[in-house]
DNA sequence: CAATGATTCAAACGCTCGTTTGAATCGGTT
DNA sequence: AACCGATTCAAACGAGCGTTTGAATCATTG
């Protein structure tokens, strides 16, 4: 890190540029650095002497997409709130100011087009040590604020409740980033519009905050008629 | 396959839990074959004597869990509508078709418990070649039915809406029972029930249903306003 | 009891992995 | 022109991988 920056830097971008499109394809466990390496044109040891090993490639990958993707879902949840002056926002603003940044992003060819977002539900549910512990650290401010307007938007849910249900929201938005086959499972015609990134935006949004507002159950929140076995972690 | 059968099958059981086990704790890419006949207190090449080759173990690691999960689903569905007589279903009795046998899964030790669904949300995401192409063999069925079963029950909504609905219905669900740590991030306190499956079903049911009949709005299937990039697939 | 087929076992195979090494090459400075 | 730190390069390292082998062991049958 640091240090007094290369002249141009042109092998640490095609190395990073590689192993985001290559992650992507494949999948970060079963990506090879020799695999990079030749995707980026690039000798094999430039991995560890640019980056110093290939978790901290992996690192670097997420990282220089992750922050100015979260910082502008932070700034349009600002925006909307500033002109709202105190008043609740209507949830579907709060969802689409989660959801179309990173379909921004999705459209920014500089920005990594839509590689990074496959790459980014990928890692949601990416089971290997280290890729986990990158996330959490970038969306920790996320939450927070995103759970505080939901809150005001809606009240009358219990804060529990509303937990779970930003869940099933990151849920299916990662779901549907990954880019997975499900589509083509289920819409055995032709699916249009599964390329248009907008598209996806105007159906995911009134599904999530459908969602999101349901009546909540009356026994959602006490007296569960049995508690039987568990869904959870394991004790390692 | 076939073959005379084992007298008792005591290590081929052994070998598909453990596996069972690792690739849910640790994925399936990273997880060797020496962790898993090591946790299976059984030699390195019992492995490829009984099921041939590492890949034809991950595909019977699925398909001995997915089968019978599949078919309680197909069960469930048949019951709902022989019960209804042909009128239309409400829709958390149909997502409850689909949630609930899963649920019963991870109650029953003998079915593999809450492993398997871990390991069935990150199979849903993983990008390795052959394992993407275990699932759709076994959800197509099932897919056509509560495609079929959801429709009749939102006869308003156009079925290619529902199509993207039941993806992003399948995205929560994979999501949560891949049991990620989302909720820990987003419950800064204390989240009960984490560990109670019935209760993630009391809450997953109204979302979902919620989000699948919720109203479809005026600019969903026609005039999308631009139509720039693209979030699907590469062309290989 | 001897024979037979199924199963287990220790050891090795060839291969790919991430990383290291030390020399070659490049650009800019004195 | 001579130098020098930064970068590239070909080659190798040791470790771990999935798989194969061939002998040892086991359980059953004639």
């Amino acid at each position: 890190m640091s240090g007094p920056a290369t002249r141009l830097g042109a092998t640490r971008d095609r190395i990073l540029a590689a192993a985001e499109a290559l992650f992507m394809e494949h999948g970060y466990a079963v990506t090879s650095l020799r695999e990079i390496t030749a995707r980026a044109r690039v000798n094999l040891a430039a991995v560890n002497y640019h980056f110093g090993s290939k978790e901290a490639l992996v690192r670097e990958v997420f990282e220089r997409r992750l922050g100015p993707l979260n910082a502008a879902r932070l700034a349009f949840l600002d925006r909307l709130e500033a002109a709202a002056k105190g008043r609740p926002l209507p949830v579907e603003r709060i969802v689409e100011a989660i959801v179309v940044p990173a379909i921004r992003v999705s459209h920014d060819p500089l920005a990594g087009g839509a590689v990074f977002l496959r790459l980014l539900g990928r890692a949601m549910v990416e089971p290997t040590n280290y890729v986990r512990e990158i996330l959490p650290a970038h969306y920790r401010d996320v939450i927070v604020r995103f759970k505080d307007a939901l809150g005001r938007a809606l009240p009358h849910i219990p804060r529990q409740e509303l937990a779970w249900r930003m869940h099933f929201m990151f849920g299916a938005m990662s779901y549907t980033m990954a880019g997975n086959d499900t589509l083509q499972l289920i819409g055995s015609c032709r699916l249009d519009g599964a390329d248009d990134a907008e598209a996806i935006v105007r159906r995911l949004i009134p599904f999530l905050a459908a969602g999101l507002r349901a009546p909540v159950p009356a026994s959602a929140s006490r007296a569960p008629r049995r508690a039987v076995g568990t869904i959870g972690r394991k004790a390692a």
